[in-house]
DNA sequence: CGTATATAGTCAAGCAAGTTGCCTAACTTT
DNA sequence: AAAGTTAGGCAACTTGCTTGACTATATACG
């Protein structure tokens, strides 16, 4: 039972792409998400963020916020269900179609978008002292290529 | 019920640092995961990579997985099962304590472990391809800053 | 030596965030 | 009007974790 493989692995773990992306990926969204929970808005969940990120003005259906999402509906139906509970959407009847539900943002739901975005830029903030703008401006750069390049030749 | 800061909301989430990193992160393990279950592994699951990671040559008590992936003991006690049960590790008992637990790699485990690290350095490879050397070394540093780093001062 | 305490592991229950399968009500097509 | 499609929701299951309570073994102390 040659394992000594593991030893390799272990020393490959310290520099995996994958694990660095989930580790900082960890880091920054726990930090906004404790932030936000610490600011006022303590009910909020990760998965609630989906919901606002697809809200547009105006009112938005149920179909509509779990495509954006890459969800299903009903996993965006009863995720629109919590959020509404906590009181930052509402949901009611679409009257172009008798079928169709739209979700629109409270007022509460407004002041926390408005949090939210703060947040967000008070963490983005932070790395930016870290790091440096050129830093970070290459850091996006380089996400967003790995997130839209397949990178997936089969 | 302002809900214009919605458009400021959706502008902001494409240049959101943590979306563009879950969305990398997503991307990258989901890859490797894809290509191993492909190439010999149909049983491997996410979580079963933190079995793997923790293990050191001649056996780990659970106890120490569970610390190293930072999960409970719980935890990474049903998740050994399910990697034994799959056929890539054993658990027998500590000749050095009658209460612990000693994984071990099977040879199953090992080749599973050989796959990984080619299969990660495929993924990683494609990447260098696309962004070239420079950039990617660029991304790994300050990937591990941010991981690093508090960013977090209260 | 025996009792107290700490440690390794597991069982049970539950939560969070999803999935698939199925169903109703409403709209659209023919 | 009949047939098919679409929006949404109910039920049951899956994955990956948690906390709480428990047993068995090991260690420390008087």
């Amino acid at each position: 039972m040659d394992d000594r493989i593991l030893l390799d692995f272990a020393a490959a773990a310290q520099t995996d792409l994958g694990q660095l992306l989930n580790a900082a990926a960890h880091r920054v969204t726990g930090d906004v998400l404790a932030r936000l929970r610490q600011g006022g808005h303590p009910d909020i969940r990760p998965a609630y963020l989906a919901v606002f990120g697809g809200l547009q003005p105006g009112g938005t259906r149920i179909t509509v916020l779990a495509e954006r999402a890459g969800v299903t509906r009903q996993a965006m139906s009863a995720l629109v269900r919590d959020v509404e509970a906590v009181g930052y959407v509402t949901s009611g009847p679409d009257p172009a179609d008798g079928r169709a539900v739209l979700v629109r943002l409270t007022p509460r739901g407004v002041t926390f978008c408005v949090d939210a975005l703060a947040m967000s830029d008070s963490v983005t903030n932070d790395i930016v002292q870290a790091l440096g703008d050129p830093r970070v401006d290459a850091l996006r750069l380089a996400l967003r290529d790995i997130g839209a390049n397949p990178a997936d030749p089969r």
